[in-house]
DNA sequence: CATGAATGAGCGTTCATTCAT
DNA sequence: TATGAATGAACGCTCATTCAT
C-alpha cells in the first residue's frame, strides 16, 4: 500500500507517472466517459488494472491527481511568462496569449482537463473540483483585471463576468481544435487580445 | 415497437415526451455520464427500464431525440426574439440577450444539453452532434457579424473567432448557474452585450 | 383468440401462412437461435410481435405449425414421386432422388426445418420433434429396406443403420448448400443412389 | 484480465478447464441456445458469471476455446488409431470405428460440439466455424478415398460426396444417442464399416 | 512493489408474452 | 380480427474494487 504521508519512493512515483500519461492520453482520445480502468491499463502496458488501484485509492484520486499535476506544470509556466508586465493592458493581453500558447504545445493535457471537468462528478465530495478550480483561476484573472481598473486603464465593469467571458474563450480552444486541429492559434491568440483590449479598456 | 411509418400515436408521444423530461432532468442533475436507464425510469416512475427502450430505439436515439427537441423549442424561441432587429449591434445585442433569456428560463434543459455535447461519443456516426451543431450554430452568429462589418457597423476581425468568443461566453453559463444559482443573468447579460459591442463596432 | 378447435377463417389462415413464410425465411437466412419474434414480424412487414401471438398460441405452436407445413407438404410431394415402384432397389435409389429432388426445390424450407430440428428443445414437453418424426421418417425407410431383404433384393444388414444413414446422407444437404449454392444436386442424387445401391444389394 | 502474452498461470488453466467442462456439460444437456453463462456459472459453482467473462474474452472465444479443446482431443485419439493402417479400406474401416468409439466414450462433448456447429453463428467471422472445420474434416477423409482409387481398392465415384456421406453418417450419433442411449456403438460401428467397405470398393 | 484472481453491481438491450382496447 | 402499450426476466458484458500472495 503506497504512502499516504509526505514523499513517495522513486520507482512508485514512475510508475505514477507513468499511469497519469496513459490516462491523460485515453481520456484525450476518448474522453472521460470511456476512460476506464481497464482501457487505461492496456495504453499503459500494464498487466493488470490492479496497478491502477495500487498507486491511486480509487478514481477519484488518480483524477485529482491529473488535475493537480497539470494545474501544477501549467501554473509554473505561467508565472515564468507574467513575470514581467508593464502594465494591466499588457498583463490581460499576456494572459491570454500565454493560456493560448499553452494548450498548443499541450494539446492532450488540455484536452483531457477538460473533458474531466465537464464529465465528472465526484460521488464522494459534493462540490466538483470544477467550482473550486474555476474559482482560482478567475480569482488570478480578476485580480489583473480589479488592478486595471484601479489604475484606470480599464472600464469599470463586472470582473466576474469579464475574467469568465475570457477564460471560456480560451477554455474552448481544445475542443476547437479536435474538429480543427490545423487551426492558427498565434493567430486566434491575438484576435482573442485585441477583442479583450477592445472590451476592456477605458479610453476610446 | 412502435413506429416504422410517419407518424406517432398521441399516447406515445405522451410517453415519450414523459421519458425525454425525465431523461432532461436527470442528465441535469447526475451528468451524462450517471443518466442510466435505471435512473432514467425511477425518476420517471416507469415500472421498467423496458419502458424506454420500447418508445426508443437505444440510447442513441433517446439522446438525439432529446437534443432535437431542446433546439427545436430553443429556436423557436430565438427566432421570434430576432424578428426585427435594426442593425447588426442590436442583432448581437439581441442574440446574446436571447440566449441568455432562454437559458435563465430552460436551466435543466440547457444543463442536459451541454452535458450531452460534452460527454457523448456517438458510436454510430463519426462526428459528434457537437461538430455539427456548433457550426450551424456558430454559422448564424459570424452572418450577423458579417452584416455588421459590410455595413460599417463592425470593425474588420476574425469572424468565426468572435463568433466562437460570444457562444462560448454564454454556454459555460449553465455550469456557472450550478455553482452559482442565484445569478443575476439579466445583469450577465447586459455586461456580456456591453462587453460584445465594445469589442466588435467600429466607431470609437 | 382464434379457434382451437377444427377450422380457421379464410383471412386467419392467410396470415397464418403469411407468417409461417416469414418465420421460415428468417431461420433459414439467421438460424433458429436468432429467429425472434421481432425479426419475423419484421420480414412479414408486421407492425407488431402481437399478431403473431395471437394466431400462434406461443412460439412452440409456431413451430410446430411449421413443421407440420412443411412435413405435410414434402410428404405430397414424395407420395406422388413413390407411387410406382418395380421393386425395392427401385425403390430406394427414387426415395434418395426424391428427397433431394424436394431439397433442391425448397431450399429454404428444409433449411428451416434441419434448423429447427437440431436448435429446439421444447420446454413444455419431454421429448422434442425430432425425435417423434425421426422415428417416423425412418420407419418408412425401413419398410422399404426390409421388403428388399424379404424379397432377396437386399443383403442382411441392420435396417435402422442403415435407414439412418440414408437420412443423414440427405439431412446435411441444406447446410451443405449453404456454404455450396451451386453444388450440382443431380449428380449428388446419382452418387448417393450409386452409393447406396452397392451397400444394400445383396448380389454381386 | 489474464493475459495478452504467450502463456497462462496455472490456477488460470485450472479455472479454465472447469469453466470449459461445465460450458461442454450444459450445453450437451440443454443445446446451444439455451446454455447462458448464468447456467454455466451454475453448473461449475461460480459465485457469479463475472468469472466466465473473466477468463474468456466473450462468449465467441469461450465456445472457440471449446470446440479447439474437444477437436484437439479427438485429434490425438484419431492420429494415434490411425497410425499404422494396412491399406485403403482398413484405413476407411479404422476411420469410421475410431470416430464412433471416440464418440461412444465422449458423449457429452461430442453432443457439444455438434450443438454448437449447428446452433451457433459468429457475429464476428462471417463464416460459421463449421464450414471451416468441415472442409478439413472432409479434407482427410477424402485423402483416405482418393488413396484408395489410385491403388484400385476402390471403386470411382465422387470423393467429395463420399466423405460428406460417412461424416454424416457418424455426426448423427450424438444426436441419435440423445433418444437411444442404449444403443450399440460397437456393432453400429461395424454396420458402418461394412456398408462402406461395399460402396467404396473395386471388386465385387 | 507487484500481480493474478475474484467479485457484485450495474450497463443497455432483447426476449416472448399479456393487457386493454 | 387486429393493434399499440406495457412488462419482468434474462442476456452478454464492463465497471471499479478487494483479496491473497
Amino acid at each position: 500500500m503506497p504512502v499516504k504521508g509526505e514523499s513517495r519512493s522513486v520507482t512508485a512515483n514512475a510508475r505514477r507517472a507513468q499511469i497519469l500519461t496513459a490516462t491523460i492520453e485515453t481520456i484525450a482520445e476518448l474522453g472521460y466517459g470511456q476512460a476506464s480502468f481497464a482501457r487505461i491499463a492496456e495504453r499503459a502496458g500494464l498487466s493488470s488494472t490492479r496497478l491502477i488501484s495500487y498507486h491511486f485509492a480509487g478514481k477519484d484520486e488518480l483524477i485529482s491527481a491529473l488535475i493537480a499535476d497539470v494545474y501544477a506544470d501549467m501554473g509554473r509556466f505561467m508565472a515564468e511568462r507574467m513575470a514581467d508586465c508593464a502594465d494591466a493592458r499588457d498583463a490581460l493581453a499576456t494572459y491570454i496569449r500565454s493560456v493560448v500558447a499553452y494548450i498548443a504545445a499541450h494539446r492532450a493535457q488540455m484536452q483531457a482537463l477538460m473533458s474531466v471537468f465537464l464529465g465528472y462528478r465526484s460521488e464522494s465530495g459534493a462540490s466538483s473540483y470544477d467550482a473550486d478550480s474555476e474559482r482560482e483561476v478567475l480569482g488570478h484573472l480578476q485580480g489583473i483585471l480589479r488592478a486595471g481598473q484601479e489604475s484606470g486603464a480599464f472600464r469599470p465593469f463586472d470582473t466576474f463576468v469579464m475574467a469568465a467571458t475570457v477564460q471560456r474563450s480560451i477554455d474552448g480552444l481544445p475542443f476547437l481544435l479536435r474538429t480543427a486541429p490545423d487551426l492558427d492559434l498565434e493567430a486566434y491568440a491575438e484576435e482573442l487580445a485585441e477583442l479583450f483590449d477592445r472590451a476592456t479598456r477605458s479610453a476610446p
